[in-house]
DNA sequence: TTTGACTCCGAAAGCGTTTTCGTTGAAAAT
DNA sequence: ATTTTCAACGAAAACGCTTTCGGAGTCAAA
């Protein structure tokens, strides 16, 4: 039971071990009724390969990394255990693993990356927290490690990645402000280092625009992507003559950061001004008043980016063929609310 | 450069590859020469081991194994990043691997390990999330599959583990409240089926016993670890004659609800009852008021339980051997005050 | 009848390590 | 001078699977 082997099941169906193995691999060179004969017996016995004298014999690590992401030192992502929940499925499901890598550091990370190319212990990366322009995507491509990235880059058009669409997101926000009645609605956006910084910016310059409003440089506001960020940026907001009535904000932490400014300003969030985040933070639903956000379904991103890569590794696909869009949807808490006084 | 193999480096020093692989691990029959030059032209020719090679013949698969803990559907743990962080840093020294396992339901679990003990694909295991009473222990024991939890259970003194001393954090917490001046002191405590929620009561009853206060059973409160639970629970104290003037709750999510509860009542948290949380979540800052709190290092428990696995599987310790209690640190931030009225 | 195509399977050579066991030569002991 | 000891290394068999290649057998086409 324990330590059953190729060899105990072909002894067992009197064949030899390469007919066996082939059989489960589900080679077109082994006859349907030795399949199913061997298949029973795989069970039977409970048979499970050793994988790594498969992963030694076929080179293939069947194997997938995912780095963690390090940056700002935020490495209280809530949403890892989901994230990695998805991935972890889907691979389970062929028998491929997952291992977790770190990197302190952008060095640390392409090091990595370089040692990864010539151990080949790996079949395949996932990167997330991808950079507006981000070197990883030609350093990978050129060490020829399969790879895709959770968010896109400005040089991404031949690899693989999924990434929300942050513009129609941040375009529906916009809109959704509109149709609320707001006409007056700022942004504040992250740092341009990242990419869906500038894309969410796009998304709300874009419903403006479609609306016919004016866009106003001061009411975009950039933050870093923290509580303190936020904070900071909604204070210069409200340092303005013409106050917004809504605001867009680039994260839930950075809203919250904002609403603790509209607080110190003795401003209801939600009140004089509506505001909303992006994330779909649960925590956003414990405050007082309750956070409105936009949501994606982690879980099943987790599980399309491994697939993708999967995929990649088998040579099924090229990178620039696995490329995918998911969307964000509005969630109504408690901050998205008609403007007090209408214009 | 990129596949160089023990042969190539025995080839190049005219020796053989048992002897290179040998002194590349260190066995004392190689003389300190060779070994020398053995490591000089490994790095040399930038050569790194085939690890699946390695398993093979070793037997050993020198990869550790986290089961992300599934309880809840609170997969959401904002501490998993640096866990698996502190973990992988301490296992990528050695060259061991960090693969994440999913459970959706008890009985997956259990099937999951049932699987690695004959697949034998894992070195070890690390669980989290452990009950009072928390049946893993013995099954993996049986199963003599090596394992280190996070957190005990009442059957446990013959397993690894590392956990927070939660008694002494709850004491330390309640006796805290005590020397502001506080003596109306609740606790709302989490589900019992959780071991820390036992400890953790255990430590406000001994604060309390030992400052010579009474304790009053009104005064402890179940409460589900969640938002709700927590708002649900000071529902509970505030309905109460004789009010608290401290609570002292169990995490911090719960804390957060509590808080929400006592804004219901129209009362400001941290003024006519302070409160505190457990768990140092960063959250807890960025409301209002600030929600005071206890922490601990988790990346540091991340290595500790990947080098107690290391030396569970090396055979160097028994499981017994190796226990650690960590302590958690009190962060004051807003809601731990004196008293507005003192007794 | 011969040839060819096709199906199904076995033999055997890997994959790159580890580890046991035996051997060698030199130094130490007798 | 002979035996014993010991340090340092090589040979070779594992580890359990994959994959290429070729062969046997069957059947239809020529």
């Amino acid at each position: 039971m324990s330590n059953s082997s190729l060899k105990s099941i072909a002894k067992k169906l009197s064949l030899s071990e390469s007919t066996v193995s082939r059989a489960l691999n589900d080679y077109k060179d082994i006859s349907q009724s030795t399949k199913k004969l061997v298949n029973e017996t795989v069970v039977e016995l409970g048979y499970q390969p050793n994988i790594f004298a498969r992963r030694l014999a076929s080179g293939n690590p069947e194997c997938l990394g995912f780095v963690i992401p390090w940056r700002d030192g935020q490495l209280n992502d809530p949403f890892l255990g989901e994230l990695m929940t998805g991935m972890s499925t889907a691979l389970t499901k062929i028998g491929w693993d997952l291992t977790v890598l770190v990197a302190k550091s952008f060095e640390n990370e392409v090091e990595l990356f370089k040692k990864l190319s010539v151990s080949k212990n790996l079949s395949g990366l996932i990167i997330s927290r991808t950079l507006r322009n981000d070197e990883r995507f030609k350093i990978l491509t050129d060490l020829k490690i399969p790879f895709v990235a959770h968010g896109r880059s400005i040089n991404c058009s031949n690899s693989s990645w999924l990434d929300v669409d942050n513009e129609s997101a941040f375009f529906d926000m916009t809109k959704h402000f509109v149709s609320l009645g707001h006409r007056k609605i700022a942004h504040i956006c992250g740092p341009n280092v990242y990419n869906f910084s500038i894309q969410r910016i796009e998304g709300w310059k874009k419903a403006l625009l479609e609306t016919g409003i004016q866009i106003k440089s001061e009411f975009l506001q950039v933050a870093d992507l923290s509580f303190d960020g936020g904070k900071i940026a909604m204070d210069k907001l409200l340092k303005l003559k013409d106050l917004p009535t809504a605001v867009s904000c680039v994260s839930d932490t950075v809203a919250m950061g904002a609403m603790q400014s509209m607080r110190n300003h003795n401003l209801s969030p939600g009140k004089e001004i509506s505001l909303m985040g992006y994330d779909g933070l649960e925590l956003g639903a414990w405050i007082d008043p309750p956070l409105s956000t936009m949501t994606q379904p982690i879980q099943t991103v987790g599980k399309n980016l491994a697939e993708m890569l999967v995929n990649l590794v088998d040579g099924k696909k090229k990178p620039s063929e696995l490329q995918k869009l998911v969307c964000a949807n509005i969630l109504r808490r408690g901050t998205d609310n008609p403007p007090m006084t209408t214009y």
